[in-house]
DNA sequence: AGCACGCCGACT
DNA sequence: GTCGGCGTGCTC
């Protein structure tokens, strides 16, 4: 029906639904201008949508009477390469994800919303020629203007809001002051001076640092995936920095992608010091002007290095040379909703379309990892030492059956706490649960405070005389009465750190405590604060969550005490063991970073568990082999393959049915064997008032899952059941929740 | 996802 | 008699 000569444009739509739409071009455009992967409005139903040109064909199956003409055009020439656009491909597939939804990922908001890609200007501030002489007496009435005043006097170039922000509170009237004195102007954006490369020598590498940095520079042009397993204060940092260096002399681009909480700041500050390319920053605390121009500055290949989170992660960087992805083992690289991908994995096909080196970093691999450097598809580097010649913290187990505690802490570790406040030393208690405790129970009638919303129980806020949901936003006024049985015997059961640090502080009221969880620490800035006490020594004993696992160095910590180790041998995950492992040892590396040799306690009740003395006594790499065995004999991943479909509903049978309905599906297609567990209720079966099911496929060859997920998936849109249930699958899911 | 159409309950 | 609840269907 269609002549020769007609285009037709196969769109992708940011929606769940897995196929492409298919338009006429706009109006009067010159069709030799059309080209994959040019972002395009068109009209959808009743609204306009952005998309992206994903084919250019000659027909449609759709009649053409329904075809509607494209609205415009956006770019002149596409904001992504051509490979970029085969990794979101190969992401759609193996994600088994609405395509549309895959490809409009790549954009920050702005651009995917349909704005044009251009870098927004950004105002930044100079100082002007009456600012640069004035008398500072001038201005000592208004302390907040002199103090931006001897900032600016004190910067090189000209700074941005975002500069200023990082240094000053309420600044705004100041600048405005300053501006209107006419003692500060506005400019546009300075540009870098790029007569060299770095700003700073490197440091000089050990034996070990100076290994990796060599094979892993050797071959910069092909496609390699380094496990750079470094313990912490090995020197990782500078690895990094002197392969980056040999990247940028071949004018080549750095993607580097770090978990969500780290010190972002710390090491931008690190990097923008050694080198003096630009450099560009992508995370969560970045507004959308920064997200957009950070990524078209790496688009447009102005700027050389990225470090950012995993949404930095499909930033199209065209002269991409190198993908450095530390603390690889951290879960924040798996997306946990919507497009459910893994960073990591992903990066890792990246790098090898592009036939480029990717380094994975970390001092405690995840166990896929090492077992694919034991497949051999990965090389193993190895910085084993500490630098400047700190010693390894000595791990123990402190075995609390039969003792008496005291809110939760054993006589012998109350003694190992003294001793070390009075070597003059720090103490770090590591508590991952916060509030005073987690259950409020009444002793007349054994009534629980349970979550109208949740499977959970409320957690005893005692300071702000609250009991909470951790899951929900549902809380009540600490009660003191039973509502069950009018019985004023309500007792907090069990340990949070506000209960913990109370006894800390009434055992040793002569020692400076802090407390570090997301309640303490809520307030702007409070979190920098106490770090600033603790390592001026102000503060003797710290407490804290896990908050306190990643990154902060505590140099004059000489004790690390993991009050509760036990709980993550108890859950029903099987990722379970590798994570508390993963925690202790982290935890571990804050202790005796300096020339004090550190020791860690950890109480258990579970002095015998195998994994847990391996651990302890052997290291995190006789625990990583101890535990891929049990992997391997249980036939769990990474010896197999899963994927997880999940589904949730206000009631409870309607998941339920879905997935019934899905098993009814499977069974016609499971031609070889793909193991199907379930439908069981989710390990919370209940949460903010959802009734959450999920159906667990395993098969022992990567491909056979694929492929029947891939017949399975068309035939579960359109079911009937599909319309009343939110439901999503998960690939090599990571939270088995 | 977003929106319209459609058929049943409490209201100016 | 109407407003609006959310079940169902469609989007090129």
């Amino acid at each position: 029906m269609n002549s020769p000569t007609l285009i037709i444009l196969s769109v992708a739509l940011p929606i769940p639904i897995n196929r492409l739409f298919d338009y006429l071009p706009p109006k009067n455009y010159p069709l030799s201008q059309l080209q994959i992967g040019l972002r395009i409005k068109v009209p959808f139903g009743k609204n306009t949508k952005t998309g992206l040109i994903l084919e250019l064909n000659h027909n449609s199956n759709i009649e053409s009477r329904k075809l509607k003409h494209a609205e415009t055009v956006i770019d002149r020439t596409p904001l992504l390469t051509n490979q970029d656009l085969q990794l979101l491909y190969w992401a759609h597939t193996y994600y088994h994800h609405p395509i549309g939804d895959v490809f409009m990922s790549a954009f920050p908001t702005r651009l995917r919303k349909g704005q044009p890609g251009e870098l927004k200007q950004v105002p930044y501030f100079q100082l002007t020629t009456t600012g640069k002489t004035i008398k500072t007496q001038k201005l000592h009435k208004a302390p907040k203007q002199l103090a931006l005043l001897q900032y600016f006097k004190a910067q090189a170039s000209a700074q941005s809001h975002a500069n200023i922000a990082a240094h000053f509170k309420l600044w705004r009237p100041a600048l405005k002051a300053l501006l209107t004195k006419n003692l500060i102007e506005e400019t546009s954006k300075p540009s870098l001076p790029v007569k060299q490369l770095t700003k700073q020598t490197p440091l000089q590498a050990n034996t070990q640092q100076q290994q990796a940095i060599d094979t892993i520079t050797a071959h910069l042009d092909k496609f390699t995936v380094y496990l750079l397993e470094g313990v912490t204060g090995s020197g990782k940092t500078e690895v990094y920095l002197q392969i980056i260096e040999k990247v940028l002399a071949n004018k080549l681009q750095i993607l580097v992608l770090l978990p969500e909480i780290t010190l972002t700041p710390q090491l931008e500050a690190r990097f923008k010091q050694r080198f003096s390319v630009a450099i560009e920053t992508y995370h969560s605390k970045h507004n959308e002007t920064q997200r957009q121009n950070a990524w078209l500055n790496m688009q447009k290949n102005n700027s050389a290095i990225l470090l950012g989170t995993r949404s930095a992660l499909l930033t199209p960087i065209p002269k991409l040379g190198l993908i450095i992805l530390d603390e690889e083992h951290d879960s924040s690289f798996k997306q946990q909703e919507g497009f459910r991908f893994s960073a990591r994995d992903i990066a890792i096909v990246r790098a090898k379309m592009l036939n480029i080196p990717i380094v994975l970093g970390s001092a405690t691999p995840s166990l896929e990892s090492l077992y694919n450097v034991a497949q051999k598809r990965y090389q193993l580097l190895r910085l084993p030492k500490r630098a400047g010649n700190a010693s390894p913290p000595h791990l123990a187990l402190l075995d609390i059956r039969n003792q008496k505690l005291q809110e939760g802490l054993s006589p012998a570790l109350i003694q190992e706490i003294k001793n070390t406040l009075a070597k003059k030393e720090q103490v770090l208690l590591f508590l991952n649960r916060r509030g005073f405790a987690p259950t409020l129970i009444c002793h007349g009638c054994g009534w629980v405070a349970q979550c109208p919303r949740c499977d959970s129980n409320l957690v005893v806020h005692y300071q702000q005389q609250k009991i909470r949901c951790h899951h929900c936003s549902s809380e009540q006024t600490l009660p003191k009465q039973c509502p069950a049985c009018k019985a004023y015997e309500l007792k907090p059961l069990g340990l949070g750190t506000e209960r913990v640090e109370n006894v800390l502080r009434s055992l040793f009221p002569e020692h400076a405590t802090v407390r570090l969880d997301r309640d303490s620490t809520q307030r702007k800035g409070a979190l920098e604060q106490y770090l600033d006490a603790i390592n001026q020594g102000k503060i003797d004993i710290i407490l804290g969550t896990q908050m306190l696992a990643k990154g902060h160095h505590f140099p004059n910590v000489t004790l690390v005490v993991l009050l509760d180790a036990d709980s993550g041998l108890f859950s029903i995950d099987y990722h379970a063991p590798e994570r508390l492992a993963q925690l202790v040892t982290q935890v571990a590396g804050r202790a005796g970073r300096a020339d004090k040799k550190g020791r860690v306690i950890m109480q258990t009740r579970q002095p015998e568990h195998p994994l847990l003395n391996t651990l302890i006594y052997h290291g995190y790499q006789a625990f990583a082999q101890a535990a891929l065995a049990e992997r391997e004999e249980a036939e769990l991943p990474p010896y197999s393959y899963q994927a997880l479909l999940r589904a949730h509903a206000h009631d409870q049978h309607i998941p339920l049915d879905f997935l019934n309905a899905v098993i009814a599906i499977i069974d016609q297609y499971n031609r070889y064997d793909v193991l199907i567990l379930g439908p069981v209720a989710a390990p919370m079966a209940k949460r903010i008032g959802q009734f959450r099911f999920q159906l667990l496929l395993q098969h022992k060859q990567r491909k056979y899952l694929h492929g029947l997920l891939k017949e399975l998936l068309p035939h579960i849109s359109k079911l009937k059941q599909a319309r009343k249930v939110r439901w999503s699958l998960d690939i090599d899911p990571l939270d088995l929740y």
